[in-house]
DNA sequence: GTTAATAATGCACTTCTGTTGCATCCCTTT
DNA sequence: AAAGGGATGCAACAGAAGTGCATTATTAAC
């Protein structure tokens, strides 16, 4: 099994203590995160230096940017072989409108969507509002 | 054929020079516009104003909100007959990523999407982006 | 192992969007 | 003409996002 210091080398990135914290707290989140919740785990550290991480890993390709409509920006860690950085096969997103949260659902790709003649598609972001599974239940 | 006037007044929106004025821009505009595309276009009106009446035409459905992950809100006129306040059949946007329009594909309804067991989808938004028709010729 | 170079972190500050409270103005209705 | 209510304008604030620079840590070179 890879450690996350191999995963971080692996994609260029160096491996700080600071950085080993903020993918472990990436990592045990199922739902995408906020900057601020970041900012709320770890309260010694500098808004900046967790902004900058973020936007490295972002950079390689190991966490992706979600855009739930709530108009803060999420991220998440891409799954293993997550192809977030290909254009055609992405996976949708769900936003409970009770609890705030976001989660990927990863099984659910997009299906193909038609755009008019002379339009390129390369990227598509769809997210479904509405009740999570555990505020439904 | 109906006037702006009778518009607004069917829609229970007192009729300002004001508004009329931002209901005309919206018009001629065919792509969406962020709030500070307004600003810009009425530099004498104040910036509350303007927000508060975007606000008031979207609380009476003649304009819609888009998100199209730029992470400014854009908005939009509602077409004749918009349903964009009825949860089933919306249509979907297009951002291009060179010039940085939004434009609403009314014509292009966004497809049935299946949610896990336990989720309840009560709306979708679904943004494509890519290259628009006139960065593409 | 010390030094030089490079990257990471922290601090301060700025910008932009979105929002609210309050005073004032304008229009409508009586 | 006066009163009421909504529209407008001014000021101010909050939060997210981003930048410049100094400082610290890490790596590489000697």
């Amino acid at each position: 099994m890879e450690t996350i210091e191999q995963l971080l080398e692996s994609k260029d990135i160096r491996v700080t203590a600071m950085r080993l914290l903020i993918y472990k707290f990436l990592a045990e989140k199922e739902v995408a995160v906020t900057l601020s919740d970041i900012e709320n785990a770890f309260e010694k550290a500098d808004r900046t230096t967790l902004y900058r991480t973020i936007k490295t890993f972002e950079e390689k390709d190991i966490v992706h940017q979600i855009d739930d409509g709530t108009g803060i920006t999420k991220y998440a860690l891409c799954e293993q072989g997550c192809s977030c950085n290909i254009k055609t096969d992405l996976h949708l997103h769900f936003h409970c409108t009770n609890c705030g949260e976001t989660v990927c659902l990863t099984d659910h790709k997009i299906p193909q969507i038609k755009v008019p003649e002379g339009f390129i598609s390369e990227n598509v972001n769809l997210v479904v509002k509405g009740i999570c599974d555990k505020c439904s239940g």
